[in-house]
DNA sequence: GACCGAGCTTACAGCGCTGTAAAAAAACTG
DNA sequence: CAGTTTTTTTACAGCGCTGTAAGCTCGGTC
């Protein structure tokens, strides 16, 4: 079966081209007999619209890339789920970038060495600070994720994660505890995600008038649990004495339950454990893990909602959106009463 | 600044169009001075080729869907990646196509109302059976993955399951395990996949002369981790006597350890617990989760060579690959000497 | 009955690139 | 050096669709 084009259609209806794309795109200014002609003809034939085509002459693709480091990684992938709900909801499809936070990746995001391919692009950039995403940055409308500070050139939507962090170290004090760590210090990430909570961690401590100590604050040489696993166990061998703990993200928070676990110290009578992104692995750990939730849906559709007003043509500064987030409470750091009672 | 064409390229260089395309191709038979002076027009004018155009003169898109039911399932994000990467270095970019289970989104993968998106298709089905995907399918290649029946018109990759499901039963009753329960046949799968994991879960017990107690074959109502840990919640309370689980995916598993969890029962010492798919929510699960791993590498290696030989023209009869899988041993299930010791 | 305007339909020139076939240039040959 | 072969470059017709502007119909007006 050869391709059917639209003037093979049109030939069989015996209307021009033009009136079939009319008909093909739902045109109202058509009369009900030529519809009806065309649509047979459409039928009889097994016609399907050449989206490449299409593309080519109207200079839009309908489709826009999602740059994220791993697909895998539990957060990236919630957040898929919903950016790529939201963008089906608004007519996009969408081609998934994995970055693998490697800076020649993230870089061809950007600088793309091509063009027409997508309308727009969602960005979580984790090698590359905002002024080399405003540097590299050329003719593609792009909406940023994360923490990286605000850049001039680009849309970007993150949450709060000062206010966050703070209020995880509150949500700890309230529970009588008073040796908070923070897990963990990434070496090597400049996107300034991590420099935001800990200094919201920082603050939190300060508020409460609680001493810092810098033995506290966990460093990391990866994003993989067993990483922070280790730190997590290094720390205990010193014997800081924590009781409290703070994740930089639920998977090392994943890691921290599984050596607090395998140490023998009970989570959360003895140390209480915070994670950030609310992802399944956290939902469904043991304990279940209490967790700083981004409204992940309302980020998409944030992100989604700019990118489509830049692909429509806005032209302005760069805007900067913080939306809501929340703290779920589970049983690695419950409420005081429930601490009580146990 | 205005778009950039091949003609201005061509222009500012002194050349024709077509060698300046044969230069952006690296085209072995152009001078070298020809090549140096199009080279610099090309830097000068940040020229970059419009792969829309393309893709229209030469009815390739470089492009391939992967059609999986949930993006933020752990085993269909952790395949993801794994399918991203081969994609990547085979040259082919993806675009992912969430069907949430909906059995018109599934059609709408096969029956694609439009042409010239991608050059093949990558489809996990859960709402259809092989009878059904041959019907649908048109076009365009396809490369069926899980464990429906084989179709006749596409190819199709998954692991041996009633092997697997056999293997998970005999290490379950090598550490001496009696009433081994499987978790759980899904009201409306009708893809085969659990009814193979469920045949080799019988064909293990039958092997070992074991009787076969309908009961402890416990039915869930959908594939959430909510819904298992009620159905082992149920057989608890029956009072089955059950010391052994398999499940038919990490997620029940994950909501299985949950439910033991909570009634006291201790895994493994009174319920020894093996998953399937070997996901990351297993591996830092509390117990650590044994678990029946297909190689998804291998998978995604697979899944991308038939597809790639379809679309460079193989016309021949459906393929059938059988890919490698491995129990991998943890805490849930350990091997019998390790549960004495405990 | 000539004229008008609203509503439909059509012709056709692109969109930016590549494949083909043929022309031009270069490299050999005897 | 004319004749031949090989290499390099060119012109141009598509790929299949849409936007534009122009053309056609037809009921309504005066």
């Amino acid at each position: 079966m050869r391709k059917v084009r639209l003037a093979d259609v049109a030939a069989v209806a015996g209307v021009s081209m033009k009136t079939v794309s009319n008909v093909v795109h739902d045109y109202p200014h058509v009369t009900p007999e030529m519809r009806r002609k065309v649509q047979q003809a459409i039928d009889e034939l097994g016609y399907k619209p050449n989206l490449t085509a299409r593309r080519l002459a109207t200079g839009k693709t309908g489709m826009i890339a999602l740059a994220i480091p791993e697909i895998d990684h539990p957060y990236f992938s919630e957040l898929s789920r919903y950016i790529a709900e939201e963008a089906s909801a608004r007519g996009y499809r969408v081609l998934v970038e994995q970055t693998l936070s490697n800076p020649a990746a993230e870089r061809a995001v950007l600088n793309d060495r091509e063009a027409g391919v997508v309308d727009g692009v969602i960005f979580h950039p984790v090698s590359m600070n905002s002024m080399e995403v405003a540097r590299l940055k050329r003719d593609v409308p792009v909406v940023l994720l994360g923490e990286s500070t605000m850049p001039v050139t680009a849309d970007h939507v993150m949450i709060d994660n000062v206010v966050a962090a703070q209020e995880g170290v509150a949500h700890l004090l309230a529970q009588g505890r008073r040796r908070i760590a923070f897990l963990g210090v990434v070496e090597g990430d400049v996107t300034g995600s991590t420099d935001q909570r800990l200094l919201g961690y920082q603050q939190g401590l300060v508020d409460a008038r609680m001493p810092l100590d810098p033995r506290l604050i966990l460093s990391v040489t990866d994003f993989t649990p067993e990483e922070s696993a280790r730190a997590v166990r290094e720390a205990l061998e010193a014997g800081l004495g924590l009781d409290g703990l703070v994740c930089r993200d639920d998977r090392f928070a994943t890691g921290a339950l599984y050596a607090l676990r395998t140490a023998g110290v009970r989570v959360p009578e003895d140390v209480a454990v915070v994670g950030w992104d609310d992802t399944e692995l956290g939902r469904w750990a043991t304990p279940t893990l209490t967790s700083i939730a981004p409204d992940k849906r309302e980020l998409a559709a944030t992100a989604l909602q700019l990118l489509g007003e830049r692909i429509d043509g806005y032209q302005g500064i760069g805007r900067h959106r913080i939306v809501s987030h929340s703290l779920i409470v589970r049983e690695s750091a419950p409420v005081a009463a429930a601490v009580l009672s146990s």
